[in-house]
RNA sequence: UCCUCAGUAGCUCAAUUGGCAGAGCAUCCGGCUGUUAACCGGAGGGUUGUAGGUUCAAGUCCUACCUGAGGAGCCA
């Protein structure tokens, strides 16, 4: 295909190119004209003078409207007055199509009309940063756990049971059985862990919570590793180095599209091992050395969560939180039976927790104690209980938002961006 | 489910104590040889979310409903 990409065209300054894409914006002094123009990889301004193109040419600016498709010819120049630093003398233009009025100007919109249009929004500047960065962060966590040898594993949508029992989930018909849209692939991935030693699955998940707030989607992405023998100590490490991992990484890659959402960049350099460690206890301290009175025994809130990161300029990893408030698979510490061997992640900046996850329990006496004190289906749970009976091991996991993540490093207001077709409370179009 | 706020032109918003429905952008017409969300002149564009009520008079006050936004609970 005769056509170069915006991205490249300081490679053919002096050259003859042809460019294919969209008209983002046009600026007219009369006798020399500017199209802004996008292919999808970048920007170039391109001129029209009325002294070097047919009058024919040189006219069909006059038809050209915001996001008309169009097929131009120029010559590549390096020039200082055009945002890029590059700029297109143009020699001639084919309309592929003239737009219709576009819904979406270069200038400010509401949310909800936003939204409405998420389908054309992605034509703006600001949503291909956050896209692209989107598409490095799952790169780089498939690059992690692939580079060590780890399994992907599919864990199926449709489940006939809560995998946690808390979450309420989407229903949905199977030839007349009640099923269920997954929250986690963790269920599925333990027997697979056993099988293949360390795996990971990565895929949708549903919660049919009526959140309402700018930090929960529906539906959402999450990356699950789970490791064979290993214990709580082995996940936080591995959780630790896979998030500095993906961060340095997304630096490397994507710090141009990170400068453009206007995001600190030493924040994010500074994420590096190792994250600080505080258990539960500890957390409390903090929360009542500033003065929020808390009893032990509950769940941290979004406040509590947000006063604690801000002690910390790296995630902060909280462990060992009261049994009664984590699921029922997850392992007691042998140290302190009322406790969990589990660990949440808190990203700076009020992100919230973007990693949960822990020791899953090897025993089956206890699982099946555990499932019957939560009055769970036993029967639907014969097979994850098969997994303590042959062969059972301590393993761990955990599971991590994409969104979240890609929300923390591109500094986002909303989760609702950080996706590209969010599902929201009362949103489900387009 | 609960709490708070909002709904006026295609979009973003204004409208004084209840007193003639306005501006910018977008669209159309005209002007400009280096524009930078270009600029300058002109034109068209309205059942003020819906239904009631108070009043000489309602975008504005009251009631109900609808829609949306932010937050809580819950979570990644």
């Amino acid at each position: 295909m005769d056509q170069v990409y915006i991205e490249d065209i300081s490679k053919y300054v002096g050259q003859e190119v042809t460019v294919k894409g969209w008209l983002y914006n046009k600026r007219s002094s009369g006798k020399i004209r500017f199209l802004l123009i996008r292919d999808g990889t970048s920007f170039i301004q391109a001129v029209l003078s009325e002294s070097d193109v047919p009058n024919k040419i040189f006219q069909l600016y006059d038809k050209l409207t915001q996001e008309s498709s169009l097929i131009v010819k120029g010559v590549v120049r390096k020039e200082e007055r055009s945002p890029g630093g590059y700029e297109l003398s143009l020699k001639d233009i084919k309309i592929v199509q003239i737009a219709e009025e576009y819904p979406i100007t270069p200038k400010p919109h509401g949310i909800t009309f936003l939204m409405d249009h998420r389908h054309l929004w992605f034509r703006s500047s600001r949503q291909h940063s956050i896209l692209r960065v989107r598409s490095e962060v799952i790169k780089a966590c498939r690059n992690y756990l692939d580079e060590r040898g780890y399994v992907l594993i599919d864990s199926p949508i449709l489940t006939p049971a809560a995998c946690e029992g808390t979450t309420t989930l989407f229903e949905t018909d199977y030839f007349g059985e009640k099923v269920f849209l997954t929250q986690s692939g963790q269920l599925y991935l333990e027997p697979a862990a056993m099988a293949l030693g360390k795996v990971y699955c990565f895929g949708p998940t549903f919660r049919a919570e009526k959140s309402k707030t700018r930090r929960h989607l529906l539906e959402f992405w999450m990356v699950e590793p789970e490791v064979a023998y290993a214990e709580l100590d082995d996940i936080m490490e591995l959780a630790e180095d896979f998030v500095s991992e993906i961060v340095q990484q997304v630096l490397r890659t994507k710090s141009k599209e990170l400068q453009s959402l206007g995001r600190d960049l030493r924040a994010l350099e500074k994420i590096k091992p190792p994250f600080p460690r505080i258990s539960y206890d500890e957390a409390m301290e903090i929360l009542k050395n500033k003065g929020i009175d808390f009893s032990w025994g509950g769940d941290f809130g979004a406040p509590e969560e947000d006063t604690i990161s801000q002690c910390f300029e790296l995630p902060v990893m909280i462990h060992r939180y009261p049994i009664q408030v984590k699921a029922f698979y997850m392992e007691p510490d042998p140290q302190r039976p009322e406790v969990a061997l589990c660990v949440d992640m808190i990203a700076p900046e009020g992100y919230g927790e973007i990693i949960g996850g822990g020791q899953r329990t090897a025993s089956h006496d206890y699982l099946l104690k555990r499932i019957k004190e939560e009055n769970l289906p036993q029967e639907a749970f014969r097979w994850y209980l098969d997994i303590r009976k042959y062969g059972s091991v301590p393993h761990s996991g955990f599971g991590m938002g994409i969104e979240r993540v890609v929300a923390w490093l591109c500094g986002l207001e909303h989760l609702r961006e950080a996706i590209p077709y969010p599902r929201m409370l009362y949103r489900i179009y387009p």
